[in-house]
DNA sequence: CGTTTATACGGAGGATGCCTCCGTTTATCA
DNA sequence: TGATAAACGGAGGCATCCTCCGTATAAACG
């Protein structure tokens, strides 16, 4: 019982968050450059810490996975609120679609761990899909307030056309591809009044 | 020069033939079962022939997944022969509809390697997307001739609307959301006067 | 047929990666 | 500042990867 109540005042040490994040970096780059089955050593290696330390933060691949994400997906979070500063809310909308681009593309290797990691996991999935409506949900309203695009298309639907556009993902210069098809999509929900 | 005049003439062994298969059917047994992660050494004793002979035929583990799906793919087109012989249009195409979804239920664990396979190599997606293309024209042409399937939906569009259900593969019980889905699309699809 | 030869086979073994365990170090708290 | 809980690093045991090569055998040829 004296350690229960230990439990909760302690803080966490400060080593421990730092390494954490380092982690995560360096797993993010490593799994970008090698797909998802490189060594986890080579990402102990690239965050400077020891094997030891990486297997105590995240005790399989997929704990890693999943942070990983989940971090990005925060930062998705993040963006969004940073773009309510932005003067238009539609140049914000559309920098925010753009920059959900560059974040799946940054992952070619990593989707596919990722699929494996929602199928395990829906709790995942129900996260990041909250998160991201969510974001879309602010961005969007402030548009619909400031009469710049119409009313009647959900933060889902946008989010689910998202989704299916980042999916054609085999074709060479899909990127290219999807960037020109969120212009249009972004210029079509303009009222055009 | 006499290697080279041999080279073409020779036939392959029977043995080979015959491992490369079973190491094929070994895999997908294997892979379907254990992930994508699975030991390769597992499928080689499943197989029932040696390490050096799986590599020999599949030299990385992706040529192993791009054989196995081509296979099945190939299969799907069999498939999509035989049913030619099915008295209901309507039905034929169904029953393929339907065998394509237990093929990616199949395959759980591969789709994720499948996804790799596919960005590396998008010869492999042209290929898969051809041979399912034409499949599925030749049930949907012979539906339409039998005058019971509208006429204004295309291979293409039910290739995607196939894979866009399918994609759903995170929530519980997709399997049986999709064949209902399916159903519901079919029936959309026959002539209504 | 029997011989020759290209081709395929199996599996040993070195290299690499996975993951656990534990002695050492360090941040927190009294 | 000392005690101690928490975190650290990396050695080491085990599994898998993949190559290499001696052996076996199917096809080709006389």
């Amino acid at each position: 019982m004296s350690t229960k109540s230990q439990e909760r005042l302690r803080k966490p040490r400060a080593d421990a968050l730092r390494n954490r994040d380092r982690v995560l970096e360096a797993a993010k780059t490593v799994f970008s450059a090698g797909g998802a089955g490189a060594s986890l050593e080579a990402v102990a290696r690239q965050a400077g810490v020891g094997i030891g330390t990486l297997y105590r933060h995240f005790p399989t691949r997929e704990d890693l996975f999943e942070a990983v994400y989940r971090r990005e997906v925060e930062q998705l979070s993040e963006l969004a609120e940073a773009l309510k500063s932005e003067p238009s809310p539609v140049e914000a909308l559309r920098h925010w679609l753009r920059s959900t681009v560059q974040f799946v593309a940054t992952k070619k290797g990593m989707m596919a761990a990722l699929a494996i990691v929602m199928n395990a996991n829906s709790e995942l999935a129900a996260y990041s899909h909250a998160h991201l409506t969510a974001s879309i949900n602010a961005l969007l309203a402030r548009a619909v307030e400031a009469g710049d695009v119409r009313s009647d298309v959900t933060a889902d639907d946008l989010l689910r056309a998202l989704i299916g556009m980042c999916y054609m993902h085999d074709q060479t210069g899909w990127q290219q591809s999807v960037l020109r098809l969120l212009d249009v999509f972004v210029d079509g929900l303009r009222v055009t009044n």
